[in-house]
DNA sequence: GCGGGCGTTTCACTGAGCGGAACGGTGCCC
DNA sequence: GGGCACCGTTCCGCTCAGTGAAACGCCCGC
């Protein structure tokens, strides 16, 4: 139960965020508990939101509206990204038949805005609207090593969370790795964020040289030799770079 | 510029679904005018959501933030199709090379949750959160055929909007197409939303034969036998309901 | 038949929200 | 360079939208 906001505007907000990842359906009474408003409240609100599109009834539940799907496609940041980086990443799914990701940094994760995959490809955690700790992720190095020195800062002050035994939980030796991304101009994931699986993840750059985005595979251990995907995944990602400078 | 709504929920909404499909940023004046809010009740629910990363404050405007995006591709509704259908959107993908979507009936509209395409497909307007009117194009012909007949009540008393002049805007003309698709159960579309671009499409059933979705074919007339794909589109849409029965 | 969960309705109080008015900055056009 | 138009922003006293404790009817499992 959070402290609930007290402005109107912010409560019925709290309403759509208190859908986490895994909720499908909620009860007015579950949304009224995770949001900390009053019962009688939740409930004239959750009406309004669904008088507006924005929440639909199931029996015996709420759940998120088509409306957000609509309105999330057209969140700027990463529809032109997606638009413009899906032939690239469609080339590397091809070559390899593994998982591609396009990422963005969204302290303190990654955040993963498309993913290109298939059958062949080995079945990984990741989702589309899905994120995962910066630190123990190929595309997350990237950013932390390229982007200012604020964006680790605040990751290890954040905690490095364990999530394999693999996973870098010393800010000491994380350095070290952001150091070698740097050198590489790649990040590496060796089983950091699921057990089995590596990556390799290459930086995109806007037109004055920030890192927006990364391409990145991640695929099983044996499959692939990350050494010599890696090329190809700056490639792709430099292609990208220069199309996102030319459309401004 | 619209009569506001004068609930306050209602009323910061307002201000997200302002940002219209062709929106990137808006200004705050622009928004005020489109919402019909005074331009300091704007500006103070515009700073709400901004500060519950609901907009993004951009130099000289505002956007849709990334929260959006997020919670967007958590809708239920979507994410179980979408997940489920992604291979077999994929095998089609494969076998054609031209635009696979996957879309739902949003009244009056065919809504796009998925599209699978490439640089050898031929490029149309379709885009993943988009919509166009029902009743021009394959998929939407496949609600309206199979659904309660209110869909296409609704349809046609909404007014047949032409897009091409081959769009079928004559309501008798509608209703025998209809019977030809729930006939030979998938629909068609024959440059009826874009010149040069005709489209086959299966529907999508759940565990109670009611039809949920649609998978469909699009790309230039002369290149696609819609003929001879309709069996595969049908066959994918059926493994789909399959699998999604199979899910409950 | 009883208890505990649910969603829903009521209603008198009150402070959150309102928006007209006024302010400072910026860029365009005589 | 001065006037003008439009921008975002701040102020502040009035008031009605929003509040939430209390109570209700319902459905279930015990």
């Amino acid at each position: 139960m959070e402290p609930p906001p007290k402005s109107v505007l912010a409560r019925g907000l709290s309403l759509l965020d208190a859908f986490g990842t895994a909720d499908t359906d909620l009860t007015l009474a579950r949304l009224s508990a995770r949001t900390g408003l009053p019962k009688p409240t939740a409930h004239r609100l959750v009406a309004e939101l669904v008088a507006g599109g924005w929440l639909e009834r199931t029996e015996g539940g709420y759940r998120l509206g088509m409306k957000l799907f609509v309105l999330g496609q057209g969140v700027p940041r990463q529809r032109g990204l997606r638009e413009a980086a899906l032939p690239y990443l469609e080339d590397l799914y091809e070559a390899t038949h593994e998982n591609v990701h396009l990422t963005v940094f969204d302290p303190p994760d990654t955040l993963f805005l498309e993913k290109v995959t298939g059958r062949r490809s080995t079945p990984i955690v990741s989702r589309v609207g899905g994120r995962l700790p910066a630190h123990c992720t190929a595309s997350g190095k990237v950013f932390l090593a390229l982007g200012p020195p604020s964006y680790l800062r605040d990751v290890v002050d954040g905690g490095l969370a364990r999530l394999t035994p693999r996973t870098i939980t010393m800010p000491g030796l994380l350095r070290q790795d952001l150091d070698r991304t740097l050198e590489r101009g790649y990040g590496l994931n060796r089983e950091e964020s699921e057990p089995g699986v590596v990556a390799v993840a290459a930086p995109v750059h806007d037109h004055h040289r920030r890192v927006i985005a990364a391409v990145s595979i991640a695929g099983r251990a044996h499959r692939l030799d990350l050494a010599r995907l890696a090329p190809a995944v700056k490639t792709a990602a430099l292609s990208l770079s220069r199309e996102m400078a030319a459309r401004g």
